[in-house]
Order: structure tokens, then C-alpha cells, then sequence
DNA sequence: ATATTTGTTTCATTATTTGAAATCGTGTTT
DNA sequence: AAACACGATTTCAAATAATGAAACAAATAT
């Protein structure tokens, strides 16, 4: 392991539930001498990736992060797609929805536009999403390599509510099922009385780059409404995809948008 | 220089300008070894904040700098109330307007707020904003530390039209004017035809945290209109500056809002 | 006032970085 | 088809920076 890779890895601690971090913490947390997570800091610190508050020597975030993310979405322009896909999605469904992306090994949520409606599920950007939890982790599972799925379908995997499924093997038989419909729907993974509908779109080797999901009270969700929502999501993510640049596995289902594919299929005949 | 600072060194080459690059320019640009710049750039790799495209093998910034971004934004959301910020100067003028960021003493246009006028000025986020030759880089040095301007106030600045302002000593007085008004004006510094006017928001030691300005076409701006939008930015400024959880500099001028400064007064009394 | 925790610095030892040159891989020219 | 050119990787002994226990300083709790 390099003194890159060390300091970096620091960079990892700073999460939507952990914004701010003590240098002891820190120390701590990656198992790394505290002179030396100190001279890190210090470096990530010149460097303007993360700032120390002046009155509690905490470390967080710095602005440099996002001039990085502004750069990075010059080139590569999710955020405008995906605000427009979003929109729709809430504007046919009516119901929050997000986007999440992939980054390290982990799903975290990139875009949120929510439900005009009362009662409304609330996520937060930035959040990390459980594989095993959420709908979206479940159909990133899905389509994700085997050694990737294997990483995360560990035992002992945690329960947030009574309905949490933890089981590797159930879980592996739910992921077959949401691979051949192309969407995942989970119920009270994470919030009891929360329906979830997810599908991904992919990147240049037609493995998941993210999801784009629906949440929802359980109280006013029908079997139909899941199984057209998910339908709905599968268009929006075969378009997601091709904004992002990327391909569809062979066996992503297309039946949901049977003009579009028509359509792909004259212009490559 | 520490391991560390050379390969975040790195970092810095990527712009809005420049948001690929191969192993060699980077090598060249930051005068190191290619050999150890292609070491440190599998370690930023690995961490996430670059990728490396698969065919071109130029590297672009990863889609960690998205979820570092976002976890900075849940602790610290300047975007949605600079959001809001910039709507209500669009609406109020109907001109494009931006906020910018310091990061790394580079000033960057971080978002845009586009005038729904066929005419507009165009600007994108993630823009480097030459101190010298921008309403918001001029503005930005008006409060800034002395030793600071003086390192981008050098001789040998670059013009970007005939009418950019290369002199030092001449800048230096319009700071001084631009500094008692609050606001700075500045017409043709980068793009001819085209009428800025600044003013800064501050962080927590009263420097300036970055500038909010609107942008329009020289065409339809008269004096009157300029010493009118300097008073509303103020306005705003102040505003951005509270949001921040910044505090102004003694001198800043409050007689834009005097409301609201009558009522700061009291609440300290 | 004293103890305790947390952040920062020191310094001899040790492991990592360093960079010139060789190699690999790909695309282009003769 | 062979030679060439170009940029990306890998190698390896020499050079240098990282390491971490312990000391220190500063702030906080008792």
C-alpha cells in the first residue's frame, strides 16, 4: 500500500452521516498511526480536499471537491440529463424519485427530485444505499459482475427493520428475478411502510454505472402500480444509458419501449 | 514536498478547459518524472478520483469528486440557497448572473443562473475567473489580503480584449474604489461588449469566500443601471455572507440594506 | 487546580519513492 | 510486411521520504 493510497483512503471516512471528522477518529477508523493520519490531513489539507475548522480542529470537505465536481460534470454532464429524466419520472408517477451512482465499491444517492405530494418519502444526496436494502442496490446487484456480488452478499449482513431480507441465498434468487424483469421492487428494507422501485443504466461494458429509483409509502402502492412504475423506469434507464455513453447487457429486458428499439434496430440494419 | 502534494499536484491540472489529459502532458505540466506521475495517478485511480478512459488512456476526474461534492453539500449547502440567491437577481434584473468559488486561489464560476432574454451572456460552470480581468476577480481582490493581491497583481498580465486592464497600479486603484462601493464594474475585461458588475460574499475571518455577479450585454446597460444592480448584489452579498456563516469586514458599505442592518443592531444590542 | 484527552512535533530507523532506461503495445509509415 | 514512432507501463539500485513511539502543547473535563 502506498502513502497515496493511505492518504486517500482518508477521503473515504467523510460521508453524508460522518460530514465532519476528528483527527483521532480518523486515526482510529483506518487502523494508521496518528502522526501519520495527521501528516496526511495536513497534505489534504494543502491541497484544498479538505479544511480544518478553526475552532474545533475538525476536518471536512474543502472547496477544492467542488471545483473537481464541477469539472467533472463539464465533461461528462450527468447532472443535466438526469435532473430532466428525474422530473419526468415524478411528473408521470407523481412520487419522489433519485438517482444513485457508483463510486468505491459503494451506491450513493446523487440526485433527489421530490413528490409534489404530502406524504412524501425523504432521501438526502450523498447518502450511502445498502446493497442488500434498497431496491437500487438490489438491481445494481443484479446486472453487477459475480465477484462484485459476491463481495456484498456476505452473512451477517445487517437488519434496519423487521422485513430486512439478510439472507445471501434469498437475496441471490430475488436477484435472478429483478435481472429478467429488468427493475427491483423492495418493501421496508430500510423504512418499514416504504415501497421501492429501482432499475440501473449502464456504462461502457454494459455494467451498472448507477440506478434510478422510485420510493413511496406503502399505503397507496398496488401490485399493478409497482409492476407499471418499474416498466416506466426501464425506459428511463435504457435513455439514461445512452446519454451516459454507455451499452445494455445482452439480456437487459427491451419489451418496455418497443418503439425505440425498433427504431435502433432500422438505423443499425 | 511530500509524496502527497506531488501527486495532488495532479489534481490541479484538470479544469473546465482541460478536463482529460495523457500521462505525458500532465508530466510535462507539473515538471515531474513520468514515471512517478503515472505511479501517483493509479493511486488517484484507485481512489476514485480520477478514471482512466479504457480506449484513449487519458484520465478525467472520477465519480468520487461527485460523491466527496455531495457529502461537502450536505454539511455545508451553499447550493441551494446560492440557488435561490441567483434566481432572485435574474428576476429582479433579468440578467445571466453567477456565483464563483476560491478553491486553491483560483477563483471558478460555480453556478450559473442563465437571463431569459434571447440575448444573453453564456458563461459554464467550473470556469477559471482571471482576478485581473473579471468584475468578480477584481471584486474578490478589493477584500482580499494584501499579500494575496500582490501575488496576482503581477506585471506581464495577460489582455483578453483591447480594453483588458494589464496595469497593476491602475487595478490597484480601481480595488480601492471598488472596495468603498462594495461592487466592482467591469466592462470588456474578458469578452468585449459585455458589462460585469461583482461583489463578494465572506467567510468566517471576513475574507472573501468567492463573488456573485451578473453579466450582461453592454448594449443595454447604462450607468444608472450598473450603480443600481452593484447596490442590489450588495444586498445579496450580505445575504450570501449570513448563509455562509461568514462575517463582513468592518468596512464593508450596509447602506444598500438598511433594514436589515438597523435590525442586526438591535438583536446584538 | 489537576487530570485527561486531543492535536502537533521530533528523530533515528526503515521502507518507500525515485527516475533513467528498458519494455510493451498500438498505430503509422515506408 | 517490416520498420518506425509514440505514449504508456515496468524494472531496479540509489536516494529520499515515510514511519511511529514518544515527547510536547493546548484545550477540555473533572
Amino acid at each position: 500500500m502506498t502513502t497515496i493510497d493511505k492518504a486517500l483512503a482518508l477521503l473515504a471516512c467523510f460521508t453524508a452521516d460522518q460530514p465532519s471528522q476528528k483527527l483521532t477518529d480518523l486515526a482510529r477508523q483506518s487502523g494508521m498511526n496518528k502522526a501519520g493520519v495527521f501528516r496526511y490531513l495536513s497534505g489534504l489539507v494543502r491541497a484544498g480536499l479538505l479544511e480544518q475548522d478553526a475552532e474545533t480542529r475538525r476536518y471536512r470537505l474543502g472547496p477544492e471537491v467542488i471545483r473537481l465536481a464541477q469539472v467533472r460534470d463539464s465533461s461528462i454532464p450527468i447532472r443535466s440529463w438526469m435532473r430532466r429524466l428525474l422530473l419526468q419520472i415524478t411528473e408521470q408517477t407523481g412520487e419522489t424519485c433519485h438517482a444513485a451512482l457508483i463510486s468505491q465499491e459503494r451506491l450513493f444517492t446523487y440526485m433527489v427530485n421530490d413528490s409534489p405530494k404530502s406524504l412524501q418519502v425523504r432521501i438526502s444526496p450523498g447518502m450511502q444505499l445498502p446493497f442488500h436494502a434498497t431496491a437500487s442496490g438490489q438491481v445494481f446487484l443484479a446486472f453487477a459482475a459475480d465477484d462484485f456480488v459476491a463481495c456484498q452478499l456476505t452473512d451477517n449482513l445487517p437488519a434496519f427493520t423487521d422485513g430486512t431480507v439478510t439472507d445471501p441465498a434469498v437475496l441471490r434468487s430475488r436477484l435472478k428475478h429483478f435481472r429478467k424483469q429488468g427493475f427491483s421492487v423492495s418493501e421496508g428494507g430500510v423504512d418499514a411502510e416504504v415501497v421501492s422501485v429501482a432499475t440501473p443504466f449502464f456504462d461502457a461494458s454494459a455494467l451498472p454505472a448507477g440506478t434510478i429509483a422510485i420510493q413511496a409509502p406503502a399505503a397507496r402502492m398496488t401490485d399493478s402500480m409497482t409492476q407499471s412504475f418499474g416498466a416506466r423506469l426501464c425506459d428511463i434507464g435504457v435513455q439514461a444509458t445512452h446519454h451516459y455513453g454507455g451499452i445494455l447487457p445482452a439480456d437487459f429486458p427491451d419489451n418496455h419501449s418497443a418503439g425505440v428499439v425498433i427504431q435502433h434496430h432500422q438505423t443499425r440494419a
